[in-house]
DNA sequence: ATTAACAACGAAAACGGTTTCGTGTTAATA
DNA sequence: TATTAACACGAAACCGTTTTCGTTGTTAAT
């Protein structure tokens, strides 16, 4: 077992300094070509690297970006992950995942943890209980530091920094408007149970384009749904009793879910009642019917995140002058029309 | 903006040295109580927390973890990651994700990075192509160099090191056992194009329970597939042409898509056709009709792998003194029976 | 009065690098 | 011959900690 080797220990075998050890391995010319020759060949004998940790210290950058999502087990945000580390693999960066598990203790322990040198930067999508709790005083803090810190999807608007999000507005409003235009009258809407950023402009988008075509808002055409649903009663009796044409989930399970016990009570999809779905993901395309669905572009969006990262990290470097100035980046939803609607 | 603050500045504030803060901070006896009590009161007005980078530096443990999958939007994977994850997390340490994308190259270069000090030890599934080019000369170094390995699902023989895997030959077994019990004679199986040593191992289980029970393997009835696979022209002939009445997949997308091509053709699933898919996700439960699964636990197999790297990072500061002693965990396998077969 | 013990603190080395600033040689120039 | 410039290298500071090993000034024991 062959430890790492050092710089320390490259200069003792070759009786030189440190110092000119360092300078030869980066072809300094300031070493003569002999030397250079001679320490690069024995560096390259054993392998030599330079210690990441040390090099962090030094230069005060440690080429990590911290990840914070609220689940890992989830379509979406594995979508936007991999962006994120495909982009930041091209700059040379590594991804540090924490997963807050929708907790907001979780979540703030993790940023502390990662925050004290670890990481040079932030991409975080807000945990349930967090929007809930309305509490970002751990995000205003590690900004006050001088962190960078991006938000995307779970986002907020007490919070200034860089954000990259979707419309998710106009992508409710035009999903609900496309089953208007087929001609349905009774369009439910299946959203999740706790407050989410995004569950609520899905429905104001929901709410919006049933006013503007003059359909009327039901409230018993809304189901709210926990995250975990083993037992399906409540959905079964909305289904069985609530006499719909079409429905709208904001995510493709509550869709999946939706569609088999609709199936089950006797329904056809699309014929008697059609589906739209939001996240675009390996369940909408092998649903049977295929679920027509929205698109949300994780993987852009994770590669936008990564980038606005990055260059505020490596802005940083330069030029530490000019105020600081935040973004947020709309990505366009896409509405992938399947089976569960007509097309 | 204020900038994290350190000992040394600290110090110069309070007009002590910097030992006198670090020792006043843990607490030592060696300082007196009033000085103790105005440093640390002076540390939290100031929200002071010891520089991650430095403490590794010193201690040279870092905290973290790497963990390198082919793969995040993958089921199987992230519920592994997951398990990573929460144990970690337990034990203060980190996980930098990466992902070797299938490509041996991004797994070489991703270990090199990594291993230069950024983390304490790696926990990693082989890339397809590294299976198939069944070149592990980096991760021999890695070993090499002091670097506790555990690999999981996707292992080899070649490398001696702390490894978790399923029972992929019996589970299969009994998958196919099942089907036989059941009455079925024409058993198909559908697997990966590419090697990969869990398929293999499925595919063993298969033969043999063929075997065992007087059922000649007709190898026509052994379909494989490419991973990304946009047309269906095989898999649609396949299942239009073979008189198969059951199929054994190794992994719930290759049962699913499967199982749509077959009800398209008019078949009955499980009447006229049962089918058996690997890894128990969301897929499984949520298909029409519901899959029957071999459950691979990949939380628990997760959590057990991150116990073994922990142990033996952990161990290594202890006692230097005795030999290596490498394990396999085994994990069973379990079938979850659900509608896509008789039960 | 002398010494030993102790309390309270600081100096400095170490972790593994990078980088600035000398410094001693040698060769070129006045 | 004296001055200077170029060359090749080393010493030391620095990044932010921890920790060992002094070094003081008091106090208690002899």
């Amino acid at each position: 077992m062959k430890k790492k080797i050092t710089l320390k220990q490259i200069a003792n075998e070759l009786e030189v300094s440190i110092s000119t050890v360092s300078k030869a391995l980066k072809n300094s010319r300031e070493i003569s070509k002999d030397t250079t020759e001679k320490i690069q060949a024995f560096a390259k004998l054993y392998h030599y690297k330079p210690n990441n940790i040390a090099l962090s210290l030094k230069s005060r950058r440690t080429k990590n970006i911290g990840v914070i999502i609220p689940d890992i087990v989830h379509h979406f945000f594995t979508t936007v992950f991999r962006g994120i580390e495909q982009f930041a693999d091209t700059k040379g960066y590594n991804v540090i995942a924490c997963v807050s598990d929708e907790s907001f203790e979780k979540e703030v322990i993790n940023m502390e943890l990662l925050a004290n040198g670890s990481i040079d930067g932030f991409i975080m999508a807000l945990s349930a209980e967090t929007q809930l709790k309305n509490d970002f005083h751990h995000l205003k803090e590690i900004i006050d530091q001088g962190m960078p810190l991006v938000l995307f999807d779970r986002v907020t608007d007490e919070v200034i920094c860089d954000k990259v999000v979707i419309n998710d507005f106009e992508a409710a409003y035009m999903a609900v408007k496309k089953l208007i235009d087929d001609g349905r009258k009774r369009i439910a809407l299946v959203t999740t149970e706790s407050y989410l950023n995004v569950s609520e402009k899905r429905a104001q988008g929901y709410y919006q384009a049933l006013k503007d075509h003059n359909l009327e808002l039901d409230k018993s055409l809304i189901l709210r749904l926990p995250y975990q649903f083993e037992d399906e009663i409540m959905s079964e009796t909305f289904f069985a009793t609530t006499n719909l044409d079409a429905v709208l989930c904001v995510n493709e399970i509550f869709a999946v879910r939706s569609m088999r016990i609709a199936q089950r009570n006797g329904l056809r999809i699309p014929e008697d009642v059609a589906f739209i779905g939001f996240t675009d993901g390996i369940l909408s395309k092998l649903a049977t019917p295929a679920l027509t669905s929205v698109a949300q572009h994780g993987e852009r969006m994770g590669e936008i995140a990564a980038r606005m990262l990055i260059e505020k990290i490596e802005r940083d470097d330069e030029k530490e002058l000019e105020e600081e100035t935040f973004r947020t980046e709309v990505i366009e939803a896409t509405l992938i029309e399947r089976e569960s609607t007509i097309n």
